[in-house]
DNA sequence: AATGAATGAGCCTTCATTCAT
DNA sequence: GATGAATGAAGGCTCATTCAT
């Protein structure tokens, strides 16, 4: 968009690497390196490594807002139908990670171990996801449960999601190979996760039982 | 156990270290320093910093293990009142680390950001956890559901208490402070993901409806 | 003078920033944004940083000079009148130097940090100011007292002033704060360095006596 | 003394270096490269370069007070002759600096540029040189004349021999090479300054009279 | 067994300067 | 005539490590 090479030149080389290793242990070094710039460019754009994150996070961010948390559904999808698509594609975006997808990485990691500098540009991502979780939740509660309870709600369904991610490492260890793989592929996961927490909404016979998938 | 002293000293002080800060940004000089050790104790004893973490990891375990996820029920005890002590444990770990709790915190660290030294020592520790959750939930599945189904359930059910800590950050962006303090302590927490789980297995009645509590 | 607002602009940014700083404390940044310039402008108009030192020399020059270091007297005027007038001159030069009087402390700095580059200025200035001192004692001293006397007599003069500059940070070590406020503002300093002299000179009684005061 | 051998070679290589440079203008990596050790070992032995210009400071002062103001003098040495040892001395000092007197230096550029590191070891030096001074003055005065009168008068004193050093750049413009050579040495200049001040002192006669000399 | 001393690699930042426009 | 962009050199400092004792 903008004319100033350099600076771009910086700004795409520091977000896979600020993603992949995280602010301290990333270095202006590598990052000028990667972007065929001089040391003294991060400074002579940013003013300082910090600024440089900041404006990392801020150029990873718009790009990601185009992508909706809810598909646009006709009116009268039912809500189950629109919870399955809102955790399929939180799932898919938690899990399937490609390479070159560091701007959601970076997302990641602040949510972990946030960084003061882009707290809101975090608040803002994070509330839209949420009040569109919200939204389909509203429509399956009674009108009387507070509103404390339907969060609460939500957090259990974000958090069965996120779990695949943030405890990856760990789950190949009480899980075998096999059923990794025929189980905890995207599609699955969001399966189970969607029939759960519908089950635990009175939407859904019991998990326990045998259903005819 | 040795007699070594100083080596002891240097191992008691790099666990609250490394557990606050990580690998990375825990420094050598610190421990040492904190150890009243000097400072090439660390390579005398251990090789090098790396040989120092997994020696701390180590010497976290043992300890840990002998507090045990669930509490010892007299039989016959139902599955409902098991899982709430399960949840409650659990989620008291994750939120209540006491400043001397770092094993704890060393081993949350593994989870997220796992190091290759130690992984046989979070492996077992997992599945202590893992298979205590699974006896609960075994008793109350129908005999046909198949072992994947019943891993997945453990998997929400833990999932929903760990996003309560790896999220803490961004809760409170989407809770207000008054919401936070009533119903975001340990023991509110562990009422509502427990009844969130217990109605998905049909243990409860649907969550969306109002209660009584 | 010129029809160059640049290099007008940095020229008068560049004096009170060198004389507050010096030279290698100054940076170039600082004086092109203070006037709001480009950071190249320094080397563009002047060459180089010692270019813009020089230049700027250069330019305080003038102005100074129409600030004599004696008032026109009627002849006629004692000497001993003179002299006062004299040391008060220079003491509140030396002393009192405003925010805005950046030129003077220039020369200052010059004085105990010589730059080769304004030599010829310095000179100047100070062989005018030297001068108007040895008019002031020609008219005192015996004839057949030589020039190197009066010189060192003016040396003397001159010496005691500069001193209440050049140690104005050791001063208040040995002199208490009530003091200091008493009999160390300029006209106070002034009487007391015309009086010592005039005492040396043989026109007033030994400093040693007690007088009305 | 000690067996610190780097540590002790950094501070002999600081301490020229600093009084030739100043604090801002020397820089670690050449006090190091001249000490023969590693860049690392200032922040080793020093904490910073700020520490290690404090050790300097340290380093040359303790040396320096040997050497007193006053020689012992036997009691009943006039107070003219006392003082015109004190400004020899004072005056060899100020003038004859060796390349290896850099502690005296250094000394003086605290004067004009203090620096809040060493304020205490300033003020206790300056005291003494003052307190000697002092000292013979009171044998001189009049009993009434007020303390800060003699104040006045030692700082006069001690004004025109620091002059001929902070104006040693200066001094040469006003005065010719010939007259330099034979009036301008330290024994000279002594001579004159202890005149002039005896002078005003009225324990010689005006300065403006021919003498013998 | 243990340590004080010393090291080399690497960190971010600042500087005056140059270049292409 | 003037500037925004970019650069190379150098700055102080921190780190884990090694060496000699």
């Amino acid at each position: 968009m903008s004319s100033n090479h350099t600076r771009n030149r910086i700004l795409d080389a520091a977000g896979p690497i600020f993603a992949a290793k995280g602010f301290d242990a990333a270095t202006v070094r590598e990052i000028c390196h990667r972007a065929g710039a001089n040391l003294a460019g991060v400074n002579y754009h940013f003013g300082s490594k910090e600024g440089l994150y900041a404006a990392t996070v801020r150029h990873a961010h718009p790009s990601r807002l185009e992508q909706r948390f809810v598909p646009e559904f006709t009116p009268g999808t039912p809500p189950a139908e629109r919870l399955r698509a809102f955790v399929g594609i939180l799932l898919s975006r938690l899990l399937e990670l490609k390479t070159t997808d560091w701007q959601w990485r970076l997302l990641l990691r602040e949510i972990t171990d946030p960084t003061p500098m882009c707290r809101e540009m975090l608040q803002e991502h994070f509330r839209a996801g949420f009040g569109a979780l919200l939204g389909i939740i509203d429509e399956v509660v009674e009108p009387g449960v507070p509103p404390s309870r339907r969060h609460q709600i939500a957090l259990s369904i974000v958090g069965q999601c996120v779990y695949y991610r943030s405890a990856a490492s760990v789950i190949p260890m009480v899980v075998d190979e096999e059923e990794l793989s025929a189980h905890y592929h995207t599609e699955a996961l969001a399966d189970h996760v969607t029939r759960f927490s519908l089950a635990a909404l009175g939407l859904a016979p019991p998990i326990t039982t045998q259903d005819h998938r």
